[in-house]
DNA sequence: CCACTTGCGTCCCGAAACGGAACTCTGGTA
DNA sequence: TACCAGAGTTCCGTTTCGGGACGCAAGTGG
């Protein structure tokens, strides 16, 4: 009850973690991200039961982060595959590995995430618009913007 | 059970979000840092049961990414303080904040992310280490590195 | 000294979410 | 006709959760 509040919340942070911030979705988003597509693939690549699965995909579906397909090769399939608002993701998932890479891989970085074009590696920064300095934490302060409730 | 094993899995991805991926946790995150600190604060703020809370500010304090200090007025109260390694998940939240305008903010952005120094807005962006070109999704690859599971 | 308040949790119970196995349904294949 | 695979759905026992009651320690006022 209370917590389905939060989706109503005008803020752009809860908004997005009342449906991606459980156990699965964004390991599902994940998957998806690394190009595993159909039903039992991702069961079985993540571990999580099927009726959970049935559950997020729908979920993910609703929210229009993925689509439904159906995929032909003998028969009829189906797969999801992300949508162009599911791609915005990426950002979100290279943060958490740049994160996940520097405090929690003791031995090193998994896996690169390399451009394709020049084979640099891709990261994310937190930058200022308007003079394009780097920024921390420390550097940013919240002010209330259009979207804001009024009163 | 099979969850748990997640965590031990070699990804830079997946194990942020056996710490981070739940209901509660990132929430409790984004209201450290909006500079709430004290029990009382975060439980009135979010709506979210006091054990359940103390449960979670103990797994972050474990984690290493809120540290647990005496905080003198009168007498003897308790605050959670963001570490340096809580900190490092700023980029984290501005990425899903991003996302959360762009998608699910009819109304535009409630809340602006401000350069202190110059009053521009705080984005983060996903670009190449070598060539500087802004990427997305589709302009990326992974590949293995040296943290990653032989075999 | 004793009652009262405040901050910070813990305990407990009914409700919701979850995991896993079994089952269903649809559409090939032999 | 029997068999198999993919994609879910159903069911049930377990885990996690929400929320109110309770505990406790440190001041505060009388």
């Amino acid at each position: 009850m209370r917590y389905e509040e939060l989706i109503a919340q005008p803020c752009s942070i809860t908004r997005p973690l009342t449906v991606l911030g459980d156990r699965w979705t964004f390991l599902v988003v994940k998957q998806a991200f690394a190009g595993v597509r159909r039903f039992d693939d991702l069961q079985a690549s993540l571990g999580i039961s099927r009726s959970r699965l049935a559950d997020r995909l729908d979920r993910l579906v609703e929210h229009g982060i993925l689509r439904r397909e159906p995929y032909k090769d003998t028969r009829t399939r189906m797969e999801y595959r992300l949508t162009d608002k599911g791609l915005d993701l990426y950002p979100v998932l290279l943060a958490i590995r740049d994160w996940g890479d520097r405090h929690m891989a003791p031995d090193g970085p998994p896996v690169h995430y390399r451009h394709r074009d020049c084979g640099g590696e891709a990261h994310v920064h937190l930058a200022c618009d308007r003079c394009g300095d780097e920024l921390t934490a420390r550097d940013v302060a919240p002010a209330p913007g259009p979207g804001a409730a009024e009163g």
